[in-house]
DNA sequence: GTGATATTAATGTATATACATATTTTAGAT
DNA sequence: ATCTAAAATATGTATATACATTAATATCAC
C-alpha cells in the first residue's frame, strides 16, 4: 500500500520528504508485526533483538555495553532489559573476571530454546511481507546505507 | 555509514534480512534526530506530528479519530497528546456541533507560531540528512510501498 | 602510591507506547 | 419508545524509551 493512502495525505512536497515519512512508517508497521508475533512467547522486541544478539556470541557471555552497541535502537536502557530477561530466566547476568565493573551477559538454555521456537514463526513472515525480491532488497539497502545516522 | 558498521555485524543471510533490520535503524536515526532538533522548542515528536496534521486543516478544527488516522503510529494515544499540547496552550479541544461523542481540535495562534519555527529547522536538516537525489527517493519510495503494511 | 578522570553498569524520573477498560452518546432494530 | 449494539473519547496500567545521575572500579599523570 503506497504511503499516501496509509496515512490518508494527499502528495508530499518531494520525493524526499515522502521517503522521510515513509521510512518511519514502514520501521511502525515492521515493528507493530514483530512484537505481535512475539506476543504469544511472552517477550518484547527488544528483549527478542538482545537474546538475538546474545545468540551471536553463544556460549561465550557478552558484556552489557557490547550488547548496547550492537543494538538498533542505541537508547536502548540494555540493564533494564536484561532484568526483564533475567525474571525469566532466559539469560544470567556473571561477574566479569577481568573488569569489576563489567556484567557479563549469559543466555540460559530456555532462552535458546525459546529464541528458536519464536524465531522460526518470526523470521519468515516479517521477511515474506516485504515482498521484495532479493534484487529489490539490495537497491533498498544501498539507498538506505546513504542515509546519514549521526544527523 | 552501512548497516554492518553501524550496528558492528558481519554479514546478513539474506538482503531481505538486512533490509528489515536497515529500516529500523534508518527510522531509529531519522526520530532521534527530529526528537533533537525539536528538544529546544519543548515538544516530543509526536507532538509536533500531531500539530502538522491539525496544521494541514487550519482554521478547520479536527476530530481527534482523523488525527489518529493520519498519524503514522496509528497507536499513538491521540487524547494524551492532546492533553500535553493544550497544557501548553498550543492547541484547544471544542465540543462538536454535530455530535456529542466527538472532540474537535484546533490549533491555536502559540501553536501556528511554534510549528513554522520548528518546522524551519527541523525540515531541512532532516531532508538533508537522506542524502539522496530526488531520482534515488523515488525508487526508495516504490520499493517501500511495496511492504504490506498489514502484516 | 595518590588524586583526578574516565569507564561501566545500575538506578531514578518523566514521558511515550500499547493495549484494555470505562463513559458518554449515537444509531438501529423492533 | 425501548433495548441493544456500535462509536468516539478518555482513562488506567504495565512496559519501554530517553536521558540524567549515582556507585563502583579502573586508568593514568605525577
Amino acid at each position: 500500500m503506497n504511503l499516501e493512502k496509509a496515512i490518508k495525505t494527499g502528495k508530499f512536497s518531494s520525493e524526499k520528504h515522502k521517503a522521510v515519512l515513509n521510512i518511519l512508517y514502514r520501521a511502525w508497521a515492521v515493528k507493530s508485526h514483530i512484537s505481535k508475533e512475539l506476543k504469544p512467547y511472552g517477550i518484547s522486541h527488544e528483549q527478542y533483538n538482545v537474546m538475538r544478539i546474545l545468540k551471536g556470541s553463544h556460549p561465550k557471555a557478552m558484556r552489557v555495553k557490547d550488547i548496547g552497541s550492537r543494538l538498533i535502537e542505541r537508547s536502548s536502557n540494555v540493564p533494564r532489559i536484561i532484568d526483564k530477561l533475567e525474571e525469566k530466566k532466559l539469560v544470567k547476568r556473571l561477574p566479569s573476571p577481568d573488569d569489576n565493573r563489567e556484567t557479563l551477559i549469559s543466555l540460559m538454555a530456555p532462552g535458546i530454546k525459546l529464541l528458536e521456537a519464536s524465531t522460526r514463526t518470526v523470521q519468515p513472515g516479517t521477511i515474506e511481507a516485504l515482498s521484495l525480491t532479493e534484487k529489490e532488497a539490495a537497491i533498498l539497502n544501498k539507498l538506505l546505507d546513504k542515509i546519514n545516522p549521526d544527523i
